[in-house]
RNA sequence: UCCUCGGUAGCUCAGCCGGCAGAGCGGGUGGCUGUUAACCACUAGGUCGGGGGUUCGAGUCCCUCCCGGGGAGCCA
């Protein structure tokens, strides 16, 4: 009995006789040999049975698999310059353990878009979306490895909460038993910082729901945010925390997936290779002269929300991610710290290159509890809703300062993929909650 | 909610000025000892999204509804 291996680990194994185990992803004939090729999660390689080798009933079993017939074939691995790979298998035996329905939807050709979300759950076996969902499990690992080398401690967020974070966006309501309504929380981030004068460096981490009607490639109704929160960090140093963690995470994907982005999914990593700290900072007020500037029929004023073209212009002016700072007050949620004019909110956006939008938003808190009192009041919110949060500022309350990073447009952004909505396993969009 | 594009074979699409419903892929059968989106031959496969209207005649023109894609607003 050959032991079994992995695509993956197939150039170890030269000459040797071997067990692979997967799944028909395509077949080939020209009478005497079948080519097939099988996938198996770790890769793709194509066995050849030669009809001297298989009993009659056999290989004429082979040349009639359905696509995604599951099996297992034995035999030599073998050095071919003519595979993608540089070796095949010369099978010598082949057991059928599951035999797939003649009607696989996925075919060879290409799919529209509908029709692949319909079946994501057999799309998700395309090279394609393996080398995505690679990636993604890439940047979880390094966002979760550079918190942890920092000091900082994970605390969850509850998904079902109260009320609204920040008030007015659109919440998914549920029953709550006989407490009435509860909502499916759109950030951790009041929870961060409860936790941040806890363990002093926090990160939330955890899915993140919005029922806004928004249909763009850049949103989902659900989706994963990263969200640290520390105790005694001003702006600057919030700019700073999140430049690295970007930088970070894209050396982190480049070292193990450059191959694959290049590849499979024909990412120009050379733009990925620039992402690295520092990153351009201009303040809002910046942002809007240089967009003035570059395009002066644009209709953006200050106080606008830099909407999504204006986004793509501006943050294709560098060659990095770009944080812009410094926002009018009002366009910010209540919690936010003014600067001393009480003009500007001390928030800050990361914008990805390339169109990919705002990965990270966040700022420095407002620790004063009078103040943030008179914000709530301000923002027409109900302040014994936040009384537990104000507590925060009654018992040793200390400048903070966090943001919030979009797991599946950092993915976007890394892979070079126009939809967030390949970044995510299952997406959930207005539109689609199946499969 | 608004703007825009689309819905024709299992899939991707073509179908011109209104005149017999088409191709490629996929399926089936047969052929081939080096194919790799294999190739070659033959073959099966249709409620043209639903309803209504104009017309001798509608996939095609008009109205309406349904479904989906993209975008805007808002945000990660």
């Amino acid at each position: 009995m050959a032991a079994h291996v992995y695509i993956a680990d197939i150039a170890h194994y030269e000459g040797q006789e071997v067990t692979l185990r997967g799944w028909l992803a395509n077949r080939r004939s020209s009478g005497k040999l079948h080519f097939l090729q099988l996938r198996d999660g770790t890769g793709s390689i194509q066995c050849v049975l030669f009809k001297g080798d298989f009993d009659e009933e056999t290989f004429k079993r082979a040349d009639h698999l359905n696509q995604e017939s599951a099996l297992s074939l034995t035999g030599v691995v073998k050095k071919d310059p003519r595979s993608p790979i540089g070796f095949e298998l010369s099978a010598k035996a082949m057991e059928v353990v599951s035999e797939a329905a003649p009607d696989y939807p996925l075919g060879h050709k290409e799919h529209g878009v509908a029709f692949l979300m319909d079946n994501r759950h057999l799309w998700l076996r395309s090279s394609r979306q393996r080398v995505i969902l690679g990636v993604r499990h890439t940047v979880v690992k390094a966002i979760r490895d550079f918190f942890d080398e920092r000091g900082f401690t994970l605390v969850d967020a509850p998904m079902f909460t109260p009320a609204a974070c920040e008030g007015t966006s659109t919440l998914f309501e549920v029953p709550y038993f006989d407490l009435g309504k509860a909502y499916l929380t759109q950030s951790g981030q009041l929870y961060g910082e409860a936790a941040a004068m806890a363990v002093g460096k926090a990160y939330v981490f955890g899915p993140t729901f919005r029922a806004e009607k928004s249909k763009t490639r850049r949103h989902l109704t659900e989706f994963w945010m990263v969200e640290p929160e520390v105790a005694f960090m001003d702006l600057a140093g919030d700019m700073e925390l999140a430049e690295q963690l970007i930088g970070h995470v894209v050396r982190t994907v480049l070292a193990k997936h450059r191959q694959e982005l290049v590849s499979v999914l024909e990412r120009d990593v050379t733009k990925l290779e620039n992402a690295t700290p520092p990153f351009p900072r201009i303040t809002y007020d910046e942002a809007i002269d240089r967009l003035k500037t570059a395009r002066p029929d644009t209709p953006i004023k200050w106080g606008d929300d830099i909407g999504g073209d204006e986004e793509t212009l501006l943050a294709n002016m560098f060659d990095r991610p770009v944080i812009v700072h410094h926002f009018p007050a009002e366009m910010k949620a209540f919690y936010f710290k003014r600067d001393a004019t009480g003009k500007y909110a001390l928030g800050l956006d990361v914008l990805a290159p390339e169109g990919y939008g705002e990965i990270i938003g966040g700022g420095q808190r407002e620790e004063d509890y009078d103040t943030l009192v008179q914000r709530i009041r301000d923002a027409k919110l109900p302040v014994e809703a936040f009384d537990w949060y104000l507590d925060l500022r009654r018992y040793g309350s200390v400048p903070h300062a966090g943001f919030g990073l979009g797991v599946e447009r950092t993915v976007a952004y890394l892979c070079g993929i126009h939809h967030v909505r390949e970044t995510i396993p299952f997406a959930r969009t207005m539109e689609r909650l199946k499969p």
